[in-house]
DNA sequence: CGAATGATGGTCT
DNA sequence: GACCATCATTCGT
């Protein structure tokens, strides 16, 4: 990595960030940046998923696929969506729980041309990352970083805070303005529809799908 | 702009 | 054999 990506690349959360209901994780998740080798994006949309709901992959227990989203927190699952795409999830709660949270979409920040490359033939930049599959394809994350740690400094893949935020600081942490964020339901679904279980960065053009218009 | 559809593979019934 | 936490493309308005 270059020294301006160095420094460019913020702090990492601690674990406990990631210790509690992927719902009250989720919206806090809109700004960090999800490094990946010389990519990274800033994350601008998400979905959470709990135990207790029949549209996680968690719902019916542990199994092979899901073992990761039991695991520690802070971690990565990622699984693989209509045999053609992978999707990336941040683990949270305690072990044992199922809970995580879908990233579904990122600013790109840092090696737009390396990501565009990858995502060929789209080109542009709002093409690249707007959708859960588009953003693993971007940023080259698919079953080898199931189960990966996301708290390590330096790590890879990793997700650390904006520069100048310290994610140590207050009580979970980063949170962002209210104001930024949108809360709907979640997406591409067809059980618990009704959970307003998904936030995006307010005017982010980034998004896979804007939300409706107030 | 929106709706419809094929690709493609693992998991569950 | 059905069902997907999707995407790119095609066709219609």
């Amino acid at each position: 990595m270059t020294v301006a990506n160095a420094e460019l690349s913020g702090a990492v959360l601690p674990r406990s960030f990631f210790a509690r209901p992927a719902v009250e994780v989720a919206p806090e998740l809109l700004g960090l940046w999800l490094w990946h080798g010389r990519t990274a994006v800033r994350i601008v949309e998400v979905e959470a998923y709990e135990p207790d709901d029949p549209a996680s992959h968690s719902f019916i227990g542990p199994r092979p696929r899901t073992r990761s989203m039991f695991g520690p927190p802070g971690h990565l699952y990622v699984y693989r969506s209509y045999g053609v795409h992978w999707c990336a999830n941040v683990v949270c709660d305690a072990p044992g729980v199922g809970s995580a949270v879908l990233l579904r979409a990122g600013e790109p920040m840092v090696g737009a041309s390396l990501m565009a490359q990858r995502r060929a033939p789209a080109s542009a930049l709002r093409q690249l990352c707007s959708g859960p599959g588009k953003l693993c394809s971007a940023l080259a994350i698919d079953a080898t970083q199931d189960g990966v740690d996301l708290c390590r400094p330096g790590g890879s893949p990793r997700l650390s805070a904006p520069v100048g935020i310290d994610p140590g600081r207050g009580p979970t942490g980063w949170v962002p303005n209210p104001t930024d964020v949108i809360r709907t339901t979640r997406i591409g679904i067809s059980k618990a529809i009704d959970q307003p279980w998904r936030w995006l960065l307010t005017g982010s053009p980034h998004v896979s799908r804007r939300a409706a218009q107030g």
